[in-house]
DNA sequence: GATGAATGAGTGTTCATTCAT
DNA sequence: AATGAATGAACACTCATTCAT
């Protein structure tokens, strides 16, 4: 078992996977071509994969996990700077910049596969995998909201304030989505990110002076 | 022609279609299903659609135009408006303001409809309307910022330039996206719209500044 | 009943089909479309029309009758001549070509509809109309067969005999067929129709001399 | 690979398919019914064949290639002795008996299966196999005419001369057809042949003599 | 005379999945 | 570890035909 046979055949799967998901997106795309073009038989693919949903996870899972992880991470980190954080302070960018930078090289390292996840994934479990991350970084933008503030607590927050730190935490995502669909290589969607990030910061004092 | 009972027939369909399209999306949305949810034969739905594509046209087509007819209004009277505008002018949020609320109040109008656009569409020959939608507006804000610039003309727009204009336009309808997949009722949404608008204002401030 | 208007629709109908029919053959031929093309709802086809092979009929059947017609005329003319005849004459082809020539002139001035019978019948009632029309002039070339071979009536024909007649009336046929098919115009079949009688007779006297 | 269980499916599927093509012919033959008389799902079909017209081919393909080299092998055969043929010279008629004879063994080995060739098989792929034939065949019977004329090359024949040609050949190929459909046994069918021979031989000399 | 609406059985085809070997 | 065969339900769509009005 996990000779290096079979690790040829899942690769091979995989990769004819990744190239029909691409293609025709989850629900369009055809197990019977999939496993055709990997020179397998069905039989072989439900050997490796419980289904047409495992496989899909199969070809995403990784990049998704090494996403995830830099995300917590930053996010942690970010947390730290906070508490030395005073309202009126100049906010040093230069951390976030560091942050994101990383997760746009993770995803053009992926970005087959990251494209999938975005604009392809209907049909499948993971077709929300982006808004939950979303969500994991609402809770880390509602600390940071409330700090800018000056509230005492998360308690002091508004309805209107958790909408807006909620849209603010989903906006990042996009922004990110944006960089991906629309830039062809990691080089260039670098190059635009500081522009984007004049928006988003731009905004959050927007938010943070006129609430 | 078009008697009460073949008027019925339709509104039945179009009412069985809209919740099947709603709960399954566009390409897993079965005919079958649609029909007998309706009390109606395969062959009357063909009768009136030419096929599946067409019915969902007929779900969401008239909302669409409406929307689109809206969106054309106020980019013609903010261009006007631009002509007034100087460098450095507090821009009069007001007329922004009327135009989105319009555009709120039909969105959730036919809330359903577009929850369907939205998120379900894939598959079918209007996947992409709302991305045509923001480059529609593209075109409106690009002239926009260079005006704000104090540019002479679109030439002197950089690539980074647009590129982010792009993302703007782009960010302006993922705000309605937002607003109405994530209020339950038109209040609500009319209620967040002002606080969104802070930040969508800021960052077009950050943008202009900044780069 | 019979008025102009009704002739009308019967002739758009007829013309439709006539186009249809030739287009598509009778089985792939769809009366949804034909009353489309003549500008005329199902409802109105099937008050004139009993059904889809009754239209088809309605195309078809006038210029069948008329060539059956003919053919009768002929076969009859040719059975008083051959009264006269007696073994080792030389046939009179004259009568014959004058015949042939008449047929032919029939067959193109409905080129559409026999070629329509000829090719595009199949499933119809009518797809056996020419193999009638063949069965037909069998009965006559019979007659002419033993006459020409000095017998004394059909009785002393073999089972053989019997056999190749058939075929050279099936022939026959075929060569008004093949005539139709391969030839644009009337005239341009009639250039040809002497030649191939040449082969025709020397087929007959083949035949004669050699059994 | 290809173990007996698949092999019984396969050979049920082709029969009960040769049977239904036969029944109804291509275009009314229903696939769901086949499958139902051969005690297989549609899928099992789908496994086997490509699409219905692949099974067409798999109930046709193999008696069809059987015709065709033995006429090839015939053909080539004749060219040769055509070099010997000097105009005025009797031909021998005891290798075109020979071949024919190959030929009628042919069809009558896969009797149903050429009935369904010639009269069934409208709307599939091979509806125009015959006429294939029949055109192979006018290659080599035109060269076979302008030997025989005494031309010095194609290139003197006119176009009546080919006209000609092409439909003794064609005219070939009906004497097989009418062989097979009107002869019960492949016995009877060459007891017939050699009188039919008289009609074609002497049709050919009245077309060399004649024109 | 003719319409517009509706029927309902039918089509070929595709699919993810299973399982004995 | 992998094959090849088979399942069976589902799919969008088309058809000739009917009939109340």
């Amino acid at each position: 078992m996990g000779n290096d046979n079979s690790r040829e055949t899942v690769e091979k799967l995989l990769m004819s996977a990744k190239k029909e998901f691409s293609e025709k997106g989850y629900m369009k795309a055809s197990l019977r071509n999939i496993c055709k073009e990997a020179g397998v038989t069905t039989g072989a693919l439900y050997f490796f994969f419980k289904d047409k949903d495992d496989l899909f996870k199969g070809v995403v899972g990784g990049p998704v996990q090494e996403l995830r992880t830099c995300i917590e991470k930053h996010m942690s980190e970010e947390l730290e700077e906070l508490d030395r954080y005073r309202p009126g302070m100049q906010v040093d960018l230069e951390d976030d910049m560091a942050a994101a930078t990383e997760a746009v090289k993770i995803l053009f390292k992926h970005k087959e596969v990251f494209e999938i996840l975005l604009t392809k994934a209907q049909g499948s479990s993971m077709e929300n995998v982006i808004d939950d991350i979303a969500d994991a970084m609402n809770k880390h933008y509602t600390d940071m909201f409330w700090n800018m503030k000056g509230y005492k607590s998360r308690k002091q927050m508004t309805k209107e304030d958790k909408f807006i730190v909620h849209w603010m935490s989903h906006d990042q995502v996009e922004l990110f989505v944006h960089l991906l669909t629309h830039c062809k290589t990691e080089k260039e969607a670098l190059k635009q990110l500081r522009g984007m990030f004049s928006y988003i910061i731009g905004g959050w004092f927007g938010v943070i002076n006129n609430t």
